[in-house]
DNA sequence: ATGGTTTTTACTGCGTC
DNA sequence: GACGCGGTAAAAACCAT
C-alpha cells in the first residue's frame, strides 16, 4: 500500500518538474525537446542537455480506476518499516552449497567467504542499523504481546527513526525509546492501551519508560490527544462479561458527559470504568466496583467518584432531552 | 521547583445477606 | 461476620508553569 502511494507521489513531483522548467533553452532561447530514447532533455538548436535522466520512475502504465490499477500493479512485497532495511534485503545463506545443495568447490568457497562478509558488512554496517534491528524487534516483541494492530506497530516504527535520525538515543537505553515510541504510537492512534500495560512488558522499568516517552514526545513534537474512553468500553466489557445491552449503555453515558464537558483531565480508563459500572447498575445487572476496578486497573475510589458524575450528566441531559 | 488537580491508599460506618 | 458501598483525609502522582 504505502509503496504504491509514494511512488504516485514521487512520478506527480517528477512530471511537474520537468513541466515547470524546460521550455526555453537557457544558452541560446531555442525551444527544448525530450529525447525519449536517452532521457534527456535537450536544446533542438544548440544540442544543450539540459536535464539528464528525466525518466519518469512512476509505472509506465497508467489505469482509469482502481480496480485497473490492482490488475496492473505487479506484485512483490510491500516495504515496511518494520524491517531495519525496510525489507529490500535479501540475505547470502550461510551454508557452503550451491542452490541444490551441492556442496561448493575451493575456490567458490572463498568467493562466497568474500562476498558474506562484504554482505554482513553491508547490513549491519554502522552502529545505527545495528540499533534499529534490535529496536524494531523490541517494538515488535511488545507490541505483541499487547496485541496491538499492525498500523500502531508501524506508526512506532517511523518514531523510534526519527528519534534515531535526530539523534535522540546517545545516553538512553534502545529498550527505553523502543518503549516510548510504542507507546507515543498508540496514543498517537488512540489505541485503548494504558502506560501500566506497556510498562509491564517492556524491559525496563517505569520510571524510565515515562521519562523516556516525555522526552520523545517533547523532542519529537509529537501531538498526543487524551485517549476516547470509549475505546476502552469493549475490552472491559468482554474481560467483564456483561451484556451488550450494558456495553451500550456505558457508550451513551460517555456521550452525553463528553457533550457536558465532565471529561477533562479525568484519566479516560477510569471514565470508562465508572461507564460501565454506572451502566450495570441501570440495568439491574450484578456487577461490583471491585470486579470493574480489577480488570480496569483502577481504584475504587475513582470510580465511585466518575460514576456519580456520570449518572449526574446524564440526568441534566434527559431532563433537558 | 511549584501549585493545582486527580488518583490512590487506608480507614470508618452503614446496611444486607 | 463478610461483603458491597459510600465517604473522608492524607499521601502520591500528574501536569503545566
Amino acid at each position: 500500500m504505502s509503496t504504491r502511494t509514494q511512488e504516485h507521489e514521487r512520478s506527480d513531483e517528477r512530471s511537474e518538474r520537468a513541466r515547470e522548467e524546460t521550455d526555453v533553452c537557457p544558452e541560446c532561447g531555442g525551444s527544448l525537446a525530450v529525447d525519449a530514447e536517452h532521457g534527456e532533455t535537450a536544446c533542438t538548436e544548440c544540442g544543450l542537455v539540459v536535464e539528464e535522466d528525466a525518466i519518469d520512475p512512476g509505472p509506465e502504465w497508467r489505469a482509469f480506476d482502481a480496480a485497473e490499477r490492482d490488475r496492473k500493479a505487479r506484485v512483490g512485497a510491500p516495504t515496511t518499516n518494520m524491517m531495519h532495511d525496510k525489507g529490500l534485503s535479501s540475505v547470502i545463506d550461510w551454508k557452503n552449497e550451491d542452490a541444490y545443495g551441492n556442496s561448493l568447490g575451493p575456490e567458490r568457497r572463498r568467493r562466497m567467504e568474500r562476498l558474506r562478509t562484504w554482505d554482513e558488512r553491508f547490513r549491519t554496517r554502522n552502529h545505527r542499523e545495528r540499533n534499529l534491528k534490535q529496536a524494531l524487534g523490541e517494538i515488535e516483541r511488545m507490541a505483541s504481546a499487547l496485541d496491538v494492530p499492525d498500523d500502531v506497530r508501524e506508526t512506532a516504527a517511523v518514531i523510534y527513526r526519527r528519534a534515531l535520525e535526530e539523534d535522540l538515543l546517545p545516553g538512553r537505553s534502545i529498550e527505553g525509546i523502543s518503549t516510548a515510541s510504542l507507546y507515543a504510537a498508540i496514543r498517537q492512534t488512540g489505541t485503548p492501551r494504558s502506560i501500566n500495560e506497556v510498562t509491564s512488558v517492556s524491559r525496563v522499568d517505569e520510571q524510565e519508560v515515562k521519562r523516556a516517552y516525555r522526552y520523545v514526545v517533547k523532542e519529537l513534537n509529537l501531538e498526543v490527544g487524551p485517549t476516547d474512553p470509549e475505546r476502552y468500553v469493549p475490552r472491559f466489557a468482554g474481560d467483564l462479561g456483561v451484556s451488550s445491552e450494558v456495553e451500550r449503555r456505558a457508550r451513551e453515558l460517555l456521550d452525553t458527559a463528553r457533550d457536558q464537558a465532565v471529561h477533562s483531565g479525568k484519566s479516560p480508563i477510569g471514565l470508562a470504568a465508572a461507564a460501565l459500572y454506572a451502566a450495570a447498575q441501570l440495568t439491574n445487572e450484578s456487577l461490583t466496583q471491585g470486579e470493574v476496578s480489577e480488570v480496569a486497573d483502577v481504584s475504587e475510589v475513582t470510580i465511585r467518584n466518575r460514576y456519580q458524575e456520570l449518572l449526574e450528566a446524564a440526568e441534566r441531559a434527559g431532563v433537558t432531552a
